[in-house]
This record gives C-alpha cells, structure tokens and sequence, in this order.
RNA sequence: GGCGGGUUGCCCGAGCGGCCAAUGGGAGGGGACUGUAAAUCCCCCGGCUCUGCCUUCGAAGGUUCAAAUCCUUCACCCGCCA
C-alpha cells in the first residue's frame, strides 16, 4: 500500500473528481481498501474507452487494493441515461446474458485473482437484484430516494429537455446505489470508481450507505478520454476499436495507438502506460524533441498490444508493420515474413485456377472499402494500390503476374489502410 | 384539452410540385506536403448489372403526367394557452 498512489493519479491526469481528498488517501494509505467499478454489458465486447477505467483498476490493485469487477447483469437490462440523450433500446436478456459471460471474461484479463487478501473478485449484480421483489425494492431501498434529487442529477434532467425518460431508466441510479450498498454489506467494498459521467450514479450509492448501514465510503471519477482535434476518443474509421481480438485485430490494434495524433501521445502515456514517470518523462521528451521518430508512439502501442493480447500478438502485429511499411520493395521480403505480415490483415481469398475478379471487385471483397461504388471512386482518385504500386484502371484484372510468391497480393487503400488476398 | 411549429442522407441543417440523390457546414474518405502525425490546399462522399437504373427526405395511404415539396390518417418531438 503506497501513499503514492493518489499522488501518481493525479500526475496522469486520472482523477476528475472524489469525495474528500484527506478522508479518501487515509481509507487507502496503510490498508488494503475493497473498491469496486461496474461495466455494463452493452456491447460483445469491452472497448480502449473503457480501457482507461480498467487500467485504474488494475494501479489500485497494484498498490495493494482489492478489485471487485462488476458485471452489470442487471444494469445492463436496464440502461444508463448517463451521457445519452435518447432511450436506450432494451436488448434481449439472452443476448445480454452471453455479453456478461463475455465481458467477464476480459476483465478478467486484467487484473489478479490469487493475490491473498488483496485479489481480485468478480461480481455481477444480477445475483442480489433478481432475488428481490419489487415491493421489498421499493419499501427498503426506494423509499430512501428523493425524487426531487433524481431529477435534479444531470443524467436525468438533460434528458427531461431532451427526448424525455423512461421509468425504467430512471430507476437506474436507484439499482446503481443498490450495488453499492450490497458491495459494502458484502465485501466492505468502500471505495466506488467510475468515470465522470458516472458521478450521479456513485454519489446515490454513498447516500444510501449512509442512510441504510450509518456507514462512510468514498469515490473518485475518472474523466473522459478526449482527443485534442475534439473527435471522439476510440474511434477509427472502421468503428471502436474493441479489446476482443475476433472484433478488432491485434494488428489495428497497433495500429490504432500508432496511429495516435503527436499532440495527444503524451497524455496517452500518462493515462495507459504503467511505466514510472521518469520513464514517461523520458519518452515525452523524446517525443517532443524528434516526433517524427514516432519512438513515443512505438512504446505506447508495444506496451498496450501487448498487455491486452499479449507479448506474441503484439510481435506479429510489429513485425507486420515493419515489413509492410518499412521498404517500398516488397520483393526483399522473404516469403515466411511477408505470410506472417499478410496473415495479421483483413483478407480474402481467389480459387486457384478460377477468374481474377476485377480490381474493383477485389477491393471491395477485403472489405478495405465499404461498397463497389466506394471502391470504383477510390480507384478513381488514384488511392487505390497493388503491391504498393498505384492502379487506378478500373476494369484491370490483377493475374498470375501479379502475385508475390505465387499466391498472395497486397492491396492498400490510402496510405495505411491494407489488405491482404490470397490464392489458394 | 386547445392553438401553433417541427420530423430530410453519419450529425447539424436548407429545400416547400418538375431543373432533387436533394444547397451549405461538420464528421468521414482520397490526393499533395510530411513522418503510417497535425495544420493547410485540391478532390470525393446512397447503392447497382453505372451515359442508365434502383432505394432514400418520420409511417401508411391519396391527388398529379410528375411529390421531400399538396391532401388524409397515424406516431413522436418542441413551443404557447388551459
């Protein structure tokens, strides 16, 4: 248990708010505190957005804190308002359920689950909130909630001038403060994490502690993840940027950080890397002096590729780099390197002995563009390549000719946007 | 409950019977510059069997040679009055 750890959040800018600062360091210092955060089964899939969370997690169990991870079972058929301003459409409990198991799944990844008495347990509300009626719902909790305040938390009162709220969604707050009262029964977990949208939401839970057990706990949020041209964090043409590696490679996951804006590596580094600030500072001051060596951006995205899949994935993801987007000739690469680069792109495949699509065709089967038309105007404007040659000949048929090794072609769209086609 | 305004492509927002796949901005994409960066400049930006065809302007019907634009009904939003 470090007293630094506050200190150190503070440093990587991981801190938008808390409860008393003075009461929150004594809770942490010289004890290993219970702290939970929860995430919602909203999608297959945790994304980097939610990295930034997770990762706070993960520096509180490394200085000596116990996680518990939840899974919104029961949140996640509810809804969060939190940051919309429309309702959310109810997903099937099915779907929601496999989603928990999957989530679960990566979380677990992240932190430890045999370290004594500061390991980490996995939790899901579902287990305390199915067994209760609703009438006990609202006798024992309920009953301890204004409404007047309900209303006044920005989650709710943006949605009232907006498109307006459900009752369903509404309640969440109530079943978001119902957690934190059973992790505090349960586990004398004191502490709640979240990000700063999640204020409202954690604050309701303190309340009702008080209220219900007479008991003290403390919070802290985390702010949102910004990008300094203003677009949204996360994001890349082809969507989130997913920490499953069936839904976002590990390659575009290198890539993904690699491809960060200069302006906001920095920050970065602070926010996801674990190394200590003097190797941050370091690399920062590298970065600033010769940002066209780009050794900022390297470290950013070996560190992540490798913490979420691992030393050997992020390997192949570097090497595919290197080779693909070191040399212009790729006539120097040997066939095991360029089929191990190939291998981490989206790709498609040609029947050996049948017809070459066309050029169009082609791309648009890798998926590199998104319909015929997008691939037609992408040839046009000249950003369409083959073997990192330029072809924007529209009813070009690549052949035999073409092929590297005899079986593969290499197809680019822009400038760093690849795939790959494979005769087989 | 009454009166009025609104619902347009990823988002914001023009259009108000033919010249509309629909002005403009943003986001996004390509090119040039550079460093697989930012800024800047130029270009593109519904789909397809692409000199044409198909599907889009809240939903469903209708009027018309012709509708995003007119009429009817329905749904939702936003004001003002009660």
């Amino acid at each position: 248990m470090t007293s630094q750890l506050i200190a150190d959040l503070e440093w990587r800018g991981l801190i938008a708010q808390s409860t008393d600062r003075e009461a929150l360091i004594k809770q942490l210092d010289g004890q290993s505190t219970a702290f939970y955060i929860g995430f919602d089964p909203t999608a297959p899939s945790l994304h980097v957005g939610n990295l930034v969370v997770l990762l706070v997690m993960r520096r509180f169990q490394l200085a000596g804190h116990k996680p518990l991870p939840l899974v919104g079972g029961a949140t996640g058929l509810v809804g969060d308002p939190s940051g919309r301003n429309e309702e959310r459409t109810l997903n099937d409990v099915e779907i929601v359920e496999q989603w928990v198991g999957r989530i679960r799944n990566q979380l677990s990844k992240f932190l430890n689950f045999e370290l004594g008495d500061n390991s980490a347990v996995m939790t899901n509300n579902l287990d305390w909130t199915k067994p209760v009626s609703a009438l006990d719902f609202l006798r024992d909790i309920g009953k301890h909630f204004s409404v007047n305040q309900m209303l006044s938390k920005d989650s709710v009162s943006s949605r009232l001038e907006s498109g307006g709220i459900s009752y369903t969604e509404f309640s969440y707050q109530v079943l978001q403060a119902f957690d934190f009262l059973e992790l505090y029964r349960r586990h004398d977990c004191k502490i709640q994490l979240g990000g700063s949208d999640q204020w409202g939401n954690i604050v309701a839970g303190l309340d009702l502690i008080r209220k219900v057990e007479g008991g003290v706990a403390h919070c802290m949020t985390i702010p949102l993840m910004t990008k300094s041209d203003g677009s949204k964090f996360g994001k890349t043409a082809g969507g989130s940027v997913w920490l499953d590696p069936e839904m976002t490679s590990p390659y575009a996951f290198y890539q993904f950080w690699l491809n960060s804006d200069d302006a906001d590596v920095p920050k970065y580094l602070k926010v996801f890397s674990f190394r200590s600030r003097e190797e941050i500072e370091a690399l920062v001051a590298q970065h600033e002096t010769n940002p066209g060596a780009r050794e900022a951006h390297r470290a950013l995205a070996q560190e992540l590729t490798t913490l979420v899949h691992g030393a050997d994935e992020c390997n192949g993801a570097e090497k595919a780099a290197k080779a693909l987007f070191g040399q212009a000739e790729l006539s120097e690469l040997d066939e095991r390197t360029l089929e191990s680069a190939l291998s981490q792109l989206p790709r498609t495949t040609v029947t050996r002995g049948s017809a070459f699509p066309t050029w169009v065709d082609l791309l648009a089967a890798t998926g590199v563009v998104d319909s015929k038309s997008a691939a037609r105007r992408i040839v046009k404007e000249g950003g369409a390549y083959l073997n990192n040659a330029k072809v924007t000949t529209e009813e070009f048929a690549p052949s035999v000719e073409n092929l590297l090794f005899g079986r593969f072609l290499l197809l680019r769209k822009g400038k760093r946007d690849l795939a790959a086609v494979e005769l087989i």
